[in-house]
DNA sequence: TTGAAAGCGCTAACAT
DNA sequence: ATGTTAGCGCTTTCAA
């Protein structure tokens, strides 16, 4: 029973000759051992949990691709959940996780609200949030920084003339625009003694949103984007273009995901540059060294970002 | 001890106040059942495990989506391993999830290879193909009438008058591509009398594929192409254009997916209309049937299909 | 309606 | 280096 245990687990503790006949019973009998067994004992279930806003959103999806690589190299499966963003969603499956015996937790969200915030705090099961951030830095976690990329980026914009450029992202009071992104915007206006006016704030999450958000724009008279979100960005640009304002000769429009879309789309998309797989890698990698007790020193991880000059912007 | 499991379990057999009592005392002290132990018990652990290629493949994505709306209803939570479509992949991946004692598989793959299938046939726990067929029709799966669907595709490339009509597909011998798709092409040239040669089909499975494509596509002097992924389409349409051959003018492009990318390409793009997120839907909630022995009828789904004509195609 | 007891298939401490 | 034993935290008979 026990070398048994021993031989499948790979310990030392067993003479070369016992572990070739248990072995050869194992392959015989067709044995194979009960995970959750081994996790009732082990208290441990070499499972991890991850809570997505969306799968079928490429930034997060890609990040997830990210996350499952390194997780099945550390020889950890991945419970997938999506949650909408949605904070109930989110609390009710983080419940479910630790009810499941989860050995960490990759969260990702649009934001870190309160209730999930006191949910992650009351275990003290490991957990890094991915592509996510944490205004309060309190949990780990791996994110590029999107300020300067925001700054860089409007620069370009600034750059080519623009008197009167537009922030557009899903929900301007999350976090990350909030404390981020728009910062990062508004202190590359004030830098070329621009005015910084809310009213130049917009608010489109997806493609359709972006596309209808067009009228708006024109309405406010603003002459480029940088949207956060590359769908909503391609729903900008197709929205100027079909209503005779062609992109980027009277509209230029940024985005931030470097999501294969943006090579897609006729222009293609000038975009900020993540390494939205190496962020979801990462995460993990660092969630397996917390469960592994390690000590680690940077908690807080920024992985480096770029800017690409496309079709939608005049910049060269 | 007993009784709290059956007022966990909402057994009947509790006396109201007793019921009370312990629910009470389960919210004071913070009590939460642990699953591991549960399952080891129950020989149920209320997950299942879902084998995708990948989740960046937005055609997967979305299956994969309708999959975990429907758990989620069910109670199931889902182990996701990306598989790549690599047959060791799947095979290992089969391997851990019996190991983890899922109570049932739902398989996604481009093809159901010997080595997959004799790992499923093996086990006697539920299985069900999403969006993935299986030649033998031997496992319970939910797809669209791929056949039926490219044949009408191809009926309207040819009502506009094409002479050479491509058949582009990722790998020409899966067989979903070989047993449906392009019996259902060969249907349509042959019903109007065009020779079907095999010069005229063609692989690529991605957007740089699908762009890369086009030399050979005009090397033989093809003039549309039904393309069985989206993203491969946009690359064979932008590509086409930025070669100086307008599309749908000059040629039109047909594809598979109706993922929401087919309305952010410029020309949009004229596609076969799947309901993805029920394919994922509709398979969870057969294997739910399936791990609660329920008696199913039909074990193989076809769900309707459509066609959109949109800009990469003339007919109207 | 409730409690007592066995046991799910392992791991881990302990003994040998 | 190997065997013995005691749980892990539940569910599930079986009695009461």
């Amino acid at each position: 029973m026990a070398t048994v245990s021993r031989v499948v687990n790979h310990n030392h503790n067993v003479k070369p000759a016992t572990e070739q006949k248990v072995m050869e019973v194992v392959k015989r009998l067709n044995y194979r051992p009960n995970d959750v067994a081994r996790g009732l004992a082990s208290k441990k279930t070499t499972t991890v949990g991850v809570i997505i806003p969306n799968v079928t959103n490429s930034y997060f999806a890609a990040l997830a691709r990210g996350i499952d690589d390194i997780a099945e190299m550390y020889q950890y499966n991945i419970i997938l959940t999506n949650s909408d963003g949605d904070e109930q969603k989110e609390v009710k499956a983080l419940n479910t996780l630790y009810s499941k015996q989860v050995d960490g937790i990759i969260f990702m969200g649009h934001e870190l609200c309160p209730a999930v915030r006191v949910e992650l705090e009351a275990e003290r099961i490991p957990v890094v949030l991915a592509g996510s951030v944490d205004p309060d830095n309190e949990f780990p976690n791996v994110n590029i920084d999107y300020q300067a990329a925001v700054h860089n980026q409007v620069n370009n914009l600034l750059a080519s003339g623009n008197q009167r450029i537009a922030f557009v992202a899903g929900e301007l009071n999350r976090s990350i625009n909030r404390d981020f992104r728009i910062p990062g915007y508004q202190a590359a206006l004030s830098a070329q003694q621009q005015p910084v006016a809310t009213e130049l704030l917009f608010e489109a999450g997806n493609y359709d949103e972006g596309y209808a958000l067009c009228d708006d724009l024109v309405k406010n008279r603003v002459t480029a984007a940088m949207v956060s979100n590359d769908e909503a960005a391609a729903g900008i640009m197709n929205g100027m273009n079909d209503r005779g304002i062609t992109v980027p000769g009277q509209f230029e429009v940024a985005t931030s995901d470097n999501t294969k879309l943006t090579e897609m789309t006729r222009p293609t998309l000038s975009t900020i540059t993540q390494p939205l797989y190496d962020v979801g890698a990462v995460a993990m990698r660092l969630l397996t060294k917390l469960m592994d007790n390690q000590v680690v020193e940077q908690k807080q991880v920024l992985l480096p970002f770029g800017l690409k000059q496309r079709g939608s912007t005049k910049a060269s």
